[in-house]
DNA sequence: GCGATCAGCT
DNA sequence: CACAGCTGATCGC
């Protein structure tokens, strides 16, 4: 099987090469798999394309033109392939989750990561009995270790998301961070009631954020029209329902990650003069870690320039260091390949001995 | 002229 | 750092 890295010179066509350095399985049809290698166009051998989810680092190469080889991914990432990257629908196979498919002679079924709508677990069942799992980009959760794939069948191989694979990555579970979001948004209104509110976020993903204060506050959700069409192809009564296309008609937007700086906002905000004279952005990611906020979202220091505060909260759609940990010795596989941070042969060679301590019986 | 890809950047 | 892109330049059709 090949994965694709992150390693950002792995796009480098000199380092191209690199893509040897990854495991190529065959199955016992002699047919090999890929997951989230569609950036070396067309792999020699392989009828079997797998994407874990619709984010452009795993997605990269995929475009219009492919004719490389049947895809398969959940149903909602099969829409956006589709929608956003106008990839022949031909191309394209749908499977839903927790369902059992052979593809070649393999079982496959795609479990629920809790990464952002539509990202997979991708189970391959071979036929001498032999279980593979990938991650794709994962948070790790205590839901994962009921799932009977996991739990009656020994893995062999994990390909693993180790994005956070190091004991300085800590962070508060998702719920506690929407609780904080929530929770400043509150006391921001109450001292300035034209206060506009901004969600950083990328393409898909941390929809959770602004939908919880969207709840918590009554209001709808303001997105640009090309987000719209995105969020509302998830199939996702909640969020769609609570979507609006004029900026005037709610307090609270969403607005690419990219634009949350103070400059940007204030120019944003005088859009909206005088119905807003103050602007709280909130930019989650899995970065926001300390040694202090780590577990204390109190002491979480917003950056402040005139009417402009940008909070950076801890809100991670990836496992953090002890989530990966209480996953590995659930799942305790035979082998572990580490899928991010691959690059550096130090951190190989420390996470391959972070994994052996976890799993010292 | 356009989509796809790449280097550099955050 | 690099989450998951973005921007601007360049390549190939």
């Amino acid at each position: 099987m090949i994965t694709r890295s992150r390693n950002a010179s792995l796009q480098s066509p000199t380092k191209a090469s690199n893509l040897e350095t990854h495991k190529l399985f065959k199955s016992r049809l002699g047919t090999p798999f890929t997951v989230d290698a569609f950036r070396y166009g067309g792999v020699e051998g392989c009828s079997a394309y797998f994407l874990s989810h619709f984010h452009y680092d795993h997605y990269g190469g995929l475009s219009k033109g492919w004719s490389h080889g049947p895809i398969y991914c959940t149903p909602l990432t099969a829409r956006l392939v589709k929608m956003c990257l106008s990839v022949n629908p031909s191309f394209v196979y749908p499977m839903e989750f927790d369902t059992e498919h052979a593809i070649e002679g393999v079982k496959v079924t795609m479990l629920e990561a809790n990464h952002c709508p539509g990202a997979a677990l991708i189970h391959f069942r071979f036929q001498d009995g032999r279980c593979f799992l990938h991650t794709g980009d994962f948070r790790a959760c205590k839901l994962m270790q009921t799932h009977p794939l996991l739990t009656n069948q020994r893995v062999s191989t994990l390909y693993l998301d180790t994005t956070y694979c190091n004991p300085k990555y800590k962070f508060p579970p998702k719920e506690d961070v929407l609780s904080f979001v929530v929770k400043v948004t509150r006391t921001s209104l109450k001292r300035q009631p034209k206060t506009l509110i901004v969600v950083g976020a990328y393409s898909i993903g941390k929809e959770c954020v602004y939908l919880s204060i969207s709840k918590a506050l009554g209001v709808k959700i303001y997105a640009n029209a090309s987000r719209r069409r995105i969020l509302q192809s998830y199939d996702w009564p909640e969020l769609s329902d609570n979507l609006c296309s004029n900026g005037q008609d709610s307090p609270l937007h969403v607005l690419p990650i990219s634009s949350l700086r103070h400059e940007t906002l204030k120019q944003y905000l005088e859009t909206y003069t005088p119905q807003y004279t103050a602007i709280l952005a909130f930019r989650p990611t899995g970065w926001t870690y300390s040694e202090t906020t780590g577990n204390h979202l109190d002491l979480i220091k917003p950056a402040i320039k005139g009417n402009s505060t940008i909070y950076g909260v801890p809100y991670s759609e990836h496992s953090s260091f002890l989530e990966l940990r209480e996953f590995v010795q659930f799942l305790k596989p035979d082998k572990i390949i580490p899928t991010v941070n691959v690059g550096n042969a130090a951190t190989r060679d420390k996470m391959q001995s972070c994994f052996r301590q976890w799993l010292k019986s």
